[in-house]
RNA sequence: GUCCCCAUCGUCUAGCUGGCCCAGGACGCCGGCCUCUCACGCCGGUAACGGGGGUUCAAAUCCCCCUGGGGACGCCA
């Protein structure tokens, strides 16, 4: 019987969820559901001074918003203390592991000697054979073998192998009695029933340490896959002063989930030459083998591009709830949901965000007494002899029942026909006429979904300018 | 400094076991078409195999070296 895939997204809660993040739970989310497996959510707070309640907040929000949904968590590593520490007594009973009484600066000196001699930086052992008790400001370090070397396979990277001179006795308990990292993720993932652990590749220098660890654990060693890391424009690791924006916050940039996921699993990781991915294909399409290897960088204007190309094929009636929340910030008015619906489509191919869409939506929403217009513009646009027409065009319109598209077409070709002017000249004073601007979605669809009432009484501001 | 990883257009990438690649797609940028404006769309253009050695009839594809970039060396994760 074939082991059914368990992954995991392991966030600290000592940040925002941001890209780099992101993708990371992305790739494991969709193996999960590619291979019908497990998803788990492990929030990783034994870092006590830095992890806040309102990070791990954040981060289940924004894995929620981009529709990452976990099948078992979130647990919490501040909650499984006992499991680590006993595990850290086993080690210590069967000798692997012992009671190191080095102080902080002590063990940088080591450090410093180390480098000083062009060697890597490491503890030197000196407590490794005195079998000390466990006692105040004491830790617990691993007996790591002195020879020999420690190798895993890894998904993306291949063979790894390094020298055990390389590693040294790092430490599984710190002084405040909190597990460090290194052996809380092996417990967890070894106990949680982990088989593939995908994670970024600036992980894969100390596998070999969790290589030791599950050893001297007795686990199985699950399947390791380094994937890339999201760098900065700079090329450098990515952080704040980058694109390390919250996912949160494209959410309140308009970018719809999709799009960010589209956008996020493209980077290190491709289908040929396709570019856009509706959810459900991204779980069918996604394997380990289209993985990449080399560390790439995030590129805003594509996400603008994959965003506005997602806005275009979402269904309308997913949009309006989304455009509803956009127009509430920007201080317009509620509009109602079936009204939403017709303007939609017309923005639809004009907009890159739906902060964008909602701006663009303004002149829709607006009541006529509300529309701004701007003076040069106006002054420009609708002269005097524009105005006659505008005037003539207005009573016309008037007369209209039906303001359908084909009903507006048809009183403006006749209009056009019997004045003999071209639509061209027409068509901007119309445009500012109603709208107040100078672009905007076709003129009559705009009249159709405006509807007679709205146009006459902007008409008719506009003349009174 | 030591160890590890990586290396195709500015960016994301295709290029699976070498020939179909004087390198394809996408974003961006630049032209053009469409057109009532703005977009969308469509058409076209710009731009890359880091360098040097091999192996081979043939290398972007395999090997080595160099260079470059990144990462790790925490009682952070």
């Amino acid at each position: 019987m074939i082991k059914k895939v368990v992954t995991r997204f392991p966030p600290s809660p000592t940040g925002h969820l941001h890209i780099g993040g992101a993708r990371t739970a992305l790739f494991n989310w969709l193996l999960a559901r590619s291979q019908n497996g497990i998803f788990v959510l492990r929030i990783e707070d034994t870092d006590v001074g830095r992890s806040t309640q309102e990070m791990t907040d954040g981060i289940l929000q924004a894995m929620q918003w981009l529709g990452m949904d976990w099948d078992l968590g979130p647990y919490f590593q501040s909650e499984r203390l006992d499991i680590y520490n006993e595990h850290i007594e086993g080690l210590l009973a069967s000798g692997q592991a012992y009671n190191c009484q080095c102080t902080a600066q002590e063990v940088e000196a080591m450090r410093e000697e180390a480098r000083t001699k062009g060697e890597k930086p490491k503890y030197n052992g000196r407590c490794r054979e005195l079998g000390l008790w466990p006692g105040p400001g004491r830790v617990v370090r691993l007996k790591a073998p002195l020879e020999g070397d420690t190798g895993f396979q890894d998904l993306v990277k291949g063979y790894n192998r390094v020298d055990n001179r390389e590693l040294d006795d790092f430490v599984l308990r710190r002084a405040d009695g909190m597990p460090t990292y290194n052996l809380a993720v092996v417990v967890d993932d070894a106990l949680m029933g982990m088989t593939h652990i995908l994670r970024g590749d600036d992980h894969l220098s100390n596998t070999p340490k969790q290589v030791l660890l599950y050893q001297a654990l007795g686990f199985e060693l699950p399947q390791f896959g380094h994937v890339p890391m999201i760098l900065g424009p700079d090329k450098k690791k990515l952080s704040k002063r980058h694109g390390a924006m919250s996912v949160l916050e494209y959410r309140e940039k308009g970018y719809l989930p999709q799009a960010v996921l589209n956008t996020l699993v493209r980077l290190g990781w491709s289908y040929g030459d396709q570019e856009l991915f509706a959810h459900d294909e991204l779980i069918s399409l996604f394997s380990l083998q289209n993985l990449g290897k080399s560390a790439c960088v995030f590129n805003p204007e594509k996400l603008d591009w994959v965003n506005a190309q997602h806005i275009k094929n979402s269904p309308v009636e997913e949009l309006v709830p989304l455009l509803g929340e956009q127009l509430r910030p920007k201080g317009l008015p509620r509009a109602d949901p079936k009204y939403l619906q017709e303007i939609i489509p017309l923005l639809q191919p004009r907009s890159t965000t739906m902060v964008d869409m909602a701006e663009q939506a303004a002149v829709f929403v607006l009541n006529a007494d509300d529309i701004v217009y701007d003076p040069d513009l106006v002054a420009k646009v609708i002269t005097p002899e524009a105005k006659a027409h505008l005037l003539a065009l207005r009573d016309r319109l008037a007369w209209l029942e039906s303001f359908a598209q084909s009903d507006l077409e048809g009183v403006i070709t006749e209009y056009l026909e019997e004045t003999g002017i071209k639509f061209k000249l027409l068509a901007q004073p119309i445009r500012v006429s109603i709208t107040g601007k100078k672009a905007s979605p076709g003129l009559f669809e705009t009249m159709a979904v405006l509807g007679k009432e709205q146009v006459l009484r902007r008409m008719d501001r506009a003349l009174s300018l």
